[in-house]
This record gives structure tokens, sequence and C-alpha cells, in this order.
DNA sequence: GCCGCGTTCTACCTCCCGTAGAATCCCGTG
DNA sequence: CACGGGATTCTACGGGAGGTAGAACGCGGC
């Protein structure tokens, strides 16, 4: 999982936030407030399939693209990615459970109660 | 927040691991399979400082150098930079929640009830 | 057969980081 | 007080990632 550039983000932002695979012309679209080359954008795109972020398939001319992960899930793998560097993972996760909001504290307790009960079950 | 090199890691990881301020001869024994010069271990450590991530105290005729910040804290604030890029925060703490082991699941649980404990003595 | 759109190739520039030599500074010792 | 040696600062270079885009190419429609 790598760190993705200023670009690239924004290129995945736009991909992450269309219920659709977009062609690239749409992703610049996206993006015209930066005003970019239609070829930049196109390297940028190829860059992320590359690295697995993005996923194209042809459609007559064109390609559309689409993110392979959603913005949720890429997230929750940084994080673990991030996690992974800690020593102590679980002074870690203390570190951070003290720092997240209330309403987070409450979503991620009812998270953990729900994958631990599957977890739980699927053992015995 | 910003992100560390290979070798500013490994610094940070010397740093972290000692539990006193160090020299930066100190530090580069620790990091003696790497045969570097003295000077680059200086160079990263001053632009370690630079960022934030070191602080150093004369001694003498040497600094010492020691990490502003522990591991677990660096590695929970990272986890914070990068949650902070998810829309939906709760939906990406939910991923993450979804992903821990269950040791991992249980020690946040813990801390987190601890969290929301001392939060709410807080405020009534 | 030609045109235009989308794509691919190639390239350049900048910044960050790894790496380190040269020059400078400072302090104890003779 | 001058000198030597370790520590620091200055300066620099090379490589890789990422932002940016022009040139060239291929294919489907008119």
């Amino acid at each position: 999982m790598l760190r993705l550039g200023e670009l690239e983000r924004a290129v995945m932002d736009v991909l992450w936030s269309s219920p659709q695979a977009l062609t690239a012309r749409q992703v610049a679209g996206g993006l015209a407030s930066r005003d970019l080359a239609l070829t930049t954008v196109l390297t940028v795109l190829s860059r992320l399939e590359v690295k697995g972020h993005v996923r194209r398939t042809r459609d007559g001319r064109a390609h559309h693209y689409e993110a392979t992960s959603s913005r949720e899930d890429h997230v929750a793998g940084l994080m673990h990615e991030v996690l992974g560097a800690a020593s102590d993972r679980t002074a870690a996760l203390a570190r951070f459970a003290g720092q997240v909001t209330v309403e987070e504290a409450e979503a991620l307790q009812s998270a953990l109660a729900e994958a631990l009960r599957r977890k739980g079950a699927a053992t015995p």
C-alpha cells in the first residue's frame, strides 16, 4: 500500500466520489480547477493503475477508470500499515483510542463488538 | 506530521529504543550495520529536528538527541492523520475494526471504554 | 482515405532523501 | 597561549517519486 502524491490523491478523490467508472476526460472535468492537460490526467491514472489503486476497462474507443477499493477501505488499510510500525501495537492503539472523538469511539466500539462476535462465532 | 524516509525511520527507531538521549556517535553506533559516515547521521538528525521529531540539547562539546514523542504517540498521530482523509470516518473505523486481531480488538475496547469514561466524567 | 479522439511514449523539472566531504568551531592539554 | 582532535555546520550531488505535458500513434466514423 503506497503513499499517494497530491495530484494522485485528488484523482482518487474524483473516482471515489463517483458511483460509476469515469473516462479520463470526466476525471479531468472533476479537476477543472487545476486546468490540467488531458495527458497529465492519463499519466496519473496509469500510474495509479500500476500501483493497483485503479482499474480500467475498455469501452469502445475510450477507457473507463474506477477505484479498486473504496476510500474507507483504503484509509483502513493505511491505518493498519501505520500501526504495523509500532513496536507495541496495543500501546499505540491505546494512544489512538484516547484521541478519537466520543462519536468515533462509540462507532468503533460497536464495530469492534461486531467483529469480535463474528470471529468468536467462527472459531468454536 | 510528515512522512519519514527509510534512514530517518531507522534513526528514529534508535532514538525510540533508547531510554536516554544519545549523541550522534551513539546513534551511528545503533546503525552500525549501515556503516554510515557520521556526517550522514548528523544531517538526518538535523532534518528530523527541523521536522520536529527530534529535540537536541547541548552537553559540553557534543549534542544529545532524543525523540520528541514516543513511537506509540507518533503512530497514533499518523493514524489520525490518515483517518482524517476519509470522508466517512466512522465507516473507515468500522473497516479498520474488522481487520484487527482479536487481541488488538480487546485492547482497543478497554482503551476506548476508559477514554469514554474519562470524557464522560469531564463534561457533567 | 482522412479526421479527430483517446491513448501511449517519452521527457523534463522539482522536491525529498540518502549520502558524505570540506570547512569551521570549541575545548582541554602541554 | 597555541595546538590537536572530536563535533558541528555548510554545501553538494545523485537517485527516485511525482507533477506536467508534447509528440506520435492507432482506430472507428464520414
